[in-house]
DNA sequence: TTACATATACCTAATTATAGGTATTCGCAT
DNA sequence: ATGCGAATACCTATAATTAGGTATATGTAA
């Protein structure tokens, strides 16, 4: 079956690359294009249902983050692949917490766009190659995450308390509880990310809360 | 003497709703505008020196972080007040980061929009109120750095081992250098900064190292 | 050359974190 | 109702950090 694909970027001339670079392609077909968010939005709920949305991250009016959050909300079955320029590194994280399924760089060559949308249409991640460190770490966390390693209430609220140079102390005094449970939680917060050192908690909740 | 103003934004009617509200304004002029980062670049680099740059955060073709990267760079005589919607807490910080002199939410009044402007073409700083903690932790984080607390190279040396989780033992046979001595930099690094706790540097480390 | 910053090293004491246990209560779901 | 996760609490012991000192050698700038 055709993958039905719709393309969102703001630069006309971008769209019109990658329309080329897939019409002689077979397995897929454009059925439409955005050159902001918020006609992006307008197409899809005009019933113009795709399998895949190639969109730009940063576009007008309503931009990509926003566009794949309603999305990956409203209308699950439907994978965002992010397009981005080299120096993004904080909005294609921005992106994947969104709820993208993937990303590639506006270079990318044809092999691997179509490589990428395959990818994606058979439930997949695809990332480009030269992974800045960073989209490594979210990928490796978030695959952390989802095995077994989710942290209840009470461990976030330690941890985001940590992460403010609160003591075992200072937070059981804040939160009425014994030390010694606060001690506990923390136990428990090291077993579930594998992280032992209070310096590697700080770093995590950082990153991640 | 007159304020002379850029805006930069690609959304035509925000520029317009700017250039009402200051239309009436005295003392202040606008003296051009541009849709996108790039045609910012070249109205600046063809003569047209503003006293200050209004410019929103995300924009097309170049984006206003990269602009005022770029300006702070070439022009550092000219301020940059970015503009800014309720949730790109990220992108305002990265706008500091890069040299802005202060920002200003997109649904600004007039009345602090105008003295925004001032305060900024007086040499301040401003910010809009209600500010996320994160950025009142830049700012107070950029006073320390600019009054009198930089590291010397060990001490940055020590500082990034610690933010990587090692202890002082560790780092002392790493750098074949006693305990007692890791220890007191790490003292003398804490009365630099005025920051107690190991958690607090590891903050310090990620931010500005 | 005198003064100052840097880097080094040592000592002691108090506080905090790490790590190994065990155990009880509560609410929710099978 | 039984079991299980979540939250609570306690005990012990070791490791690490924090904070207060003092002190020496070195190179550089006033």
């Amino acid at each position: 079956m055709t993958i039905k694909i719709i393309i969102a970027d703001d630069h006309q001339l971008f769209i019109d690359g990658i329309k080329l670079i897939l019409s002689k392609e077979i397995g897929v077909e454009i059925i439409a294009e955005a050159n902001n968010g918020l006609e992006l939005i307008n197409l899809i709920e005009a019933e113009k249902k795709p399998d895949i949305i190639l969109t730009d991250i940063r576009m007008p009016i309503v931009d990509g983050i926003s566009v794949t959050k309603m999305l990956t909300k409203d209308f699950p079955e439907i994978k965002v692949l992010a397009l981005s320029m080299f120096d993004q590194t904080a909005d294609v994280i921005e992106m994947l917490d969104a709820g993208a399924k993937g990303y590639v760089t506006k270079n990318v060559e044809k092999k691997e766009l179509v490589s990428a949308i395959h990818t994606l249409a058979k439930g997949g991640y695809y990332f480009s190659k030269n992974l800045p460190e960073e989209i490594e770490n979210w990928f490796k966390h978030e695959e952390i995450l989802s095995e077994d390693a989710y942290l209840t209430k009470r461990e976030i609220e330690i941890l985001q308390l940590l992460a403010k140079g609160r003591t075992s102390l200072q937070m059981a005094t804040q939160l009425k509880l014994s030390k010694y449970t606060v001690d506990t939680h923390r136990k428990n917060i090291h077993k579930k990310l594998k992280i032992k050192s209070n310096t590697g908690l700080v770093k995590y909740a950082l990153k991640n809360l």
